[in-house]
DNA sequence: GCAAAAGTGTTCCAGATACACCCATGT
DNA sequence: ACATGGGTGTATCTGGAACACTTTTGC
């Protein structure tokens, strides 16, 4: 056992992970399997080691509990009302995280018995203050969303103006003039085409672009 | 004593208090009495108790580290490195706070000998990763009062035009356009002109003005 | 040929910028 | 009278918003 002068809390994190599945936010949840709120859906999240830093647990965490790494990830806000965990005072510290929706299988971890994207329009009554920090998250989405090119990280490598629009719209939930869209971002100077179109369904297809620097999100404005 | 059954961290609040002082950005610092870092410069701060949040625990120090109070304050960003306290593993959740100048008497409390406006150009090297925090502050300051009201909160109820041009002149490091200036935040409609004129120096007065919400801090923009 | 999404320019408006002189006061 | 900061208006520029038709493809 490990004992202390004075009581210290348990810190956590817990992530947010975003995604986009038809053109709508969705957000990864676990089903707890355990006690408390056992059978609720939660956020991805665990224990801080003592030997590893935040952003290094709540990589840990994603991956441990769904396979899912190299994501966008960035420390969103610390939530630490006394009563937040009935079994003793956890602090948790909250990241959100973007993804692609491609090729991403989640896989449950060993002590949840489901994982699933779930709409946020749809969500249920999350465990624990998990549900606020949702909407913290999505307000800062859709904040960061407008200076800045994080938009990209829920999409592939390759990828269409229109479908990098239908980003903007589900965050925003606002639909945008295709003119204007495509004229700001291309002004922007972070995309460049690159050969290749993408043919779906009975129409003329779409030119392809990549994002000049997939993996940093640029502060624009 | 407390034990657990693996190991917890510590967790602290730190506050970067700015004010302005002759036009320039000053932060409040702490020199501690006591090991570790015992005569280093530091941000006011200190553990959390096992049954206040987050916000009470930062408010709680500072009023106890310098007597202020009323303050407006934030959370800022959460520090976690394994090793930032050599004693034993602290987390600290950051905050900052701005103050007005005016009728600001730091009075040292018990456990540090001495307490200080320190300017930002001339900012110490500071204990455990304080000087990474004043930094962060810094920026998150100037973005934020570019979009918000953020800036009244270092001028009293009462206060100029030209007063409040220097507030943003010193955070942002640029010289504005005094027209320009006092088009832009008249038509914000957040400021009202009251009876009183300030006589200071050899000159035509100037009229005083208030902040239509003095408490919250709006987001223009 | 028709349905469906891709692609493309111009006009207009509002908010930001640049800029210089007179005013009221204290000494 | 003069030094000092307070106070004011206009022209210009720029980025955002509104807006409709042609192109290419699969069926």
């Amino acid at each position: 056992v490990f004992c202390y002068a004075y009581p210290h809390p348990a810190v956590t994190t817990d992530i947010a992970l975003f995604t986009l599945r038809e053109n709508r936010l969705h957000v990864l949840l676990l089903r707890r399997a355990l006690a408390p709120f056992s059978g609720v859906w939660a956020l991805p999240g665990g224990f801080v080691r003592s030997d590893e830093d935040l952003d290094s647990c709540a990589k840990r965490k994603l991956a441990a509990k769904t396979g899912i790494t190299g994501v966008y990830l960035e420390q969103l806000y610390t939530f630490g009302a006394p009563q937040r965990d009935p079994r003793e005072r956890v602090i948790s510290v909250a990241y959100y995280a973007l993804t692609p929706c491609t090729a991403l299988v989640p896989r449950p971890g060993q002590t949840e018995s489901d994982l699933a994207w779930v709409a946020l329009t749809e969500l249920p009554v999350l465990a624990f203050d998990h549900g606020a920090i949702v909407q913290v998250a999505q307000q800062r989405l859709a904040a960061k969303i407008q200076y800045s090119t994080l938009a990209f990280q829920f999409l592939p490598a390759q990828f269409t103006l229109s479908e990098l629009q239908q980003v903007y719209e589900a965050i925003l939930g606002a639909s945008l003039d295709k003119r204007n869209f495509r004229k700001t971002l291309l002004v922007l100077g972070q995309l460049e085409p690159i050969i290749g179109l993408r043919r779906t369904g009975h129409h003329r297809p779409a030119q392809l672009y990549r994002a000049k620097q997939r993996d940093a999100v640029a502060i624009i404005k």
